[in-house]
DNA sequence: CAGGTTTTTAGAATTTTTCTAAAAACCTGT
DNA sequence: ACAGGTTTTTAGAAAAATTCTAAAAACCTG
């Protein structure tokens, strides 16, 4: 009978906490309404360096910082990122999206044996001469996978 | 039966017009057993033109023609033919595998709208300048992917 | 054809992702 | 701060693709 266990931790997103300034700026930015698990899920997505997450593994990174957020709100929330513009989805394993947070032109490596994904900057890479986009299509992306495995 | 095809019940392995010699052919020349269904589904991938299917797709037109195979085999065969150097798993849709009868060098369409897959025939696009390869790792394939979407 | 190995199979299980509809959170006007 | 209306979140069920299981069938060799 310890006195109140009741962490509750009722923030009203106050700017003044820092932290969350940046991202609370993004998501308004996009039309997205700030709540709680989309900026908590905002700061694992982009507050660190390039990265490419599955909705699993975001979610764990989620829970293991103790915010409080469902599986399915984290597939929700790749996808509202994604149509928003502030991801990219990526397929390069069957049965198994990843999302990118690096926006700029480029391309991937793909470590097969690991499931690794690692990004070749878009200038490291030149594909010229494609063919003529077929009637009524226009290119949505050029995704260029080098796929690679162990030497032994 | 008529005289002139009466080697056709045997297992004897003449490429004449017997419909079945040449993915038994195949077959064999990839070690793997020539059994009812490994041969049902090789014609269906190799008789014709260059071919994308999953293994849904693949499995109902096995049904179609009559030809008893389950699912389980579809895919365990899809992936032996893929191991022999027979095909090319292909994967550009989260959660659905396509499997390209196409081995020569080449990359795709994807239509995202239809999820339709077409052939860009290699010598159609030119990717240079890749960056080094990581330590210890060596290409496995590049695959370049023109994502489209339909116009207005 | 027997005996031993490989394949196939149906169905269950797994995995990833989406759906559902009810509860909670959020925002606006007061 | 609060009611009212809208949007989100949620847990769990459902769906979809694929793999697993272990038992039966097919296959090959001698």
């Amino acid at each position: 009978m310890s006195v109140t266990k009741m962490t509750a931790m009722t923030n009203e997103t106050t700017t003044s906490d820092r932290p969350y300034a940046q991202v609370l700026e993004r998501l308004k930015a996009v039309g997205l309404r700030p709540t709680r698990q989309r900026l908590a899920l905002a700061r694992l997505l982009f507050d660190s360096a390039d990265r490419h997450v599955t909705a699993e593994q975001l979610h764990g990174e989620a829970v293991n910082a103790r915010i409080r957020v469902s599986l399915a709100t984290v597939y929700n929330t790749l996808h509202q990122f994604t149509k928003a513009g502030l991801l990219h989805e990526i397929v390069v394993d069957a049965g198994r999206s990843y999302f990118d947070t690096n926006m700029a032109d480029h391309h991937h490596f793909f470590f097969e044996d690991s499931g690794d994904l690692r990004d070749i900057p878009g200038a490291e890479v030149n594909v010229n001469q494609l063919p003529p986009v077929p009637e009524g299509a226009e290119v949505s992306r050029v995704d260029v996978i080098v796929r690679l495995r162990n030497k032994n």
